[in-house]
DNA sequence: ATTTAATAATAGCGAGTCGAAACTATTGCA
DNA sequence: TGCAATAGTTTCGACTCGCTATTATTAAAT
């Protein structure tokens, strides 16, 4: 019944979805992929906030980071510290401020937070699936929250990770991992 | 269980669908932008060729969509063909080599086409339930099919425009339209 | 203990997107 | 006839994007 094939529909609404909230995002403090940076700066682990991790998760290249987290130290969205264990490596943290415009909910939530919760479950499964497999293709690291990593140690609070030889915090284990690889 | 919402996640799988996908087309002859638009050409009739429609479908303004699409005409992927009718409008062909373009199937493509059909399905439902109330919320317009408009007529062989008054072809009558109005 | 190689981050380049505002050329209306 | 609305373009400044050096620093191999 359809002209377009099904693979071609949802590749379009995918696509008109993520303009239509980017033409909000423009209108906003911040562009979209300053935004996508700082979000995820937010939910990564402290293990996981360098320059590269950032390029890892937003799938572009180092150079592009580089260039995206200075304009939101510029902004001072996020302070830059410089390792000592490793003096190459950076690790980005969000300034107050920066925490304070993550709080704004976008018009794509407000929109997102209307559909019947069935819908969005099927929603997250889905795209899911999607991600999962995109990654998978691309020979990409999944990023997931550390509690679900098969290096991950349940423990009375908190956890341990087997990888990286470190206890966890409650709110740690929480976090997205840059090394997380799933069971 | 989530330490993110719901809208987060999905958000978030949105914006992370949409980078995987994009970091694939940078390394094509189109940029992201050039590609949507092109698409957007040769599914679209006669008369919503033009940069306006162009710009109000990819939710962005006038002046960005003539950017766009002079760099496609540039790359003799598309022809300029300016209105006797009305001499300040302009439309947009698609040329054979931007036909050509269009036939090789991204990676996502190929991955959705990896969907069980009921996961495609309901996903396919989600999308449009929100992009339909992103939609309404910024007051932009549909760009449905042409027969699924209100002012569609069917005819044995293709059909009616009540609002442009035009008889319509059968392959126009499965194009979009930017007048599209929901019945 | 040195060289050499790998890694982390950055700078600079050219093409192009993005919104905003200024600017033509038409067309429609009063 | 005159002015406002419309279609499209141009220019601007900030920024993304991949790419290719380039600089530190650390790790591995001699």
């Amino acid at each position: 019944m359809n002209d377009l094939s099904e693979a071609q529909q949802i590749r379009d609404l995918i696509d008109r979805l993520t303009r239509l909230s980017a033409a909000e995002e423009w209108n906003g403090p911040l562009n979209p992929s300053q935004f996508a940076a700082l979000s995820y700066l937010a939910r990564a682990n402290r293990y996981s906030r360098a320059p590269s991790h950032v390029a890892d998760y937003l799938a572009t290249t180092r150079g592009t980071a580089s260039q995206t987290l200075k304009a939101l130290a510029r902004k001072s969205l996020i302070d830059e510290t410089r390792s000592d264990a490793d003096k190459r490596s950076i690790r980005y943290d969000v300034a107050p401020d920066g925490l304070d415009l993550l709080k704004v909910p976008s018009g794509l939530d407000e929109v997102i937070n209307e559909l019947p919760n069935e819908t969005s479950f099927v929603l997250t499964a889905g795209l899911k699936a999607l991600v999962n497999a995109m990654l998978l293709r691309r020979d990409n690291r999944s990023f997931g929250l550390c509690r679900t990593c098969k290096h991950h140690q349940g423990r009375e609070k908190g956890g341990y990770c087997k990888l990286l030889e470190v206890e966890l915090s409650p709110v740690e284990t929480g976090q997205i991992c840059h090394e997380h690889a799933a069971t």
